[in-house]
DNA sequence: ATTCATGTTGTGAT
DNA sequence: TATCACAACATGAA
């Protein structure tokens, strides 16, 4: 799950804020009995997590690869954490839930969170060009610089801007580098936007794909970079850049 | 039936 | 000390 995808999920439990958790159960061993008769203060997600704050108690989620989330339904299984409200109840399946003891600033630079407001671009920029020798797909990936972006974004974001994955950030120029920071951002949202209308899947262009759109050969994929995730790109499209060639 | 994937973290080796 | 490879975790779709 990405970021967008926690943004979405931030609005849908906007419905129990301020509620009361009349119920809980789950998995989880932060000690959620805790929760019962307390009040859900507040949600906010940085990058991949979602932060709730329920009676004195903060703490984080986080899906990893198969976690999933339900609103008033469930699966036939229990979940890691079950909160039932009067309005309804929210389900959390293989989530990693810890609890947040420091304050959210000391850990959390919203800055890098591709769908913070305080998103700052020139920072990211900076962050960026700190790692000269990280490859241009490693460096999207790091939830330090981009917070929020997965191997969806990471893979569109670098077929729009036709770089090849393994790119070392110090091989770029200063313009591709700051179109990699600035289309991170906007795919992002862009992201957010299809999902929520629920036609992100059709708007992929190259992750999952088997041709590319704009040349119709066949799409590459495979584990790329000091991350090893599977990237999808177009061989053609994503070539290195040629070296004008002598003439012999 | 088997493989693979919207991801991170901890461990032990180098 | 730092980096790295690998394991562990958990689930459903193809």
């Amino acid at each position: 799950m990405e970021g967008p995808s926690l943004v979405i999920l931030r609005q849908e439990l906007k419905p129990f804020i301020g509620k009361k958790v009349l119920r809980v159960s789950g998995y989880s061993t932060i000690g959620i009995k805790a929760f019962e008769g307390q009040q859900l203060k507040w949600a906010k997600t940085w990058g991949k997590h979602l932060i709730l704050k329920i009676g004195n108690i903060t703490f984080r989620t986080h899906f990893l690869l198969f976690g999933t989330y339900l609103i008033n339904q469930q699966k036939d299984r229990k979940a890691t954490l079950t909160l039932e409200f009067e309005n309804g109840d929210v389900h959390f399946y293989s989530a990693a839930i810890r609890l947040i003891e420091e304050p959210l600033d000391t850990i959390y630079d919203w800055r890098v969170d591709v769908m913070s407001r305080r998103w700052d671009s020139s920072y990211v920029f900076q962050l960026v060009q700190a790692k000269p020798a990280a490859y241009v797909c490693d460096v999207l990936l790091d939830q330090q610089i981009f917070a929020g972006v997965g191997n969806i974004i990471k893979c569109e974001v670098l077929f729009n801007l036709k770089l090849p994955p393994l790119t070392k950030v110090s091989s770029l120029t200063m313009r591709e580098l700051k179109a990699v920071v600035e289309e991170a951002h906007r795919y992002s949202h862009q992201f957010y936007k299809w999902k929520k209308k629920f036609v992100l899947r059709k708007h992929w262009r190259i992750y999952r794909k088997h041709v590319c759109p704009l040349t119709g050969d066949k799409v590459a994929a495979e584990e790329m970079g000091k991350t090893k995730r599977y990237t999808y790109y177009c061989p053609t499209c994503q070539a290195k850049a040629k070296k004008i060639k002598k003439k012999k």
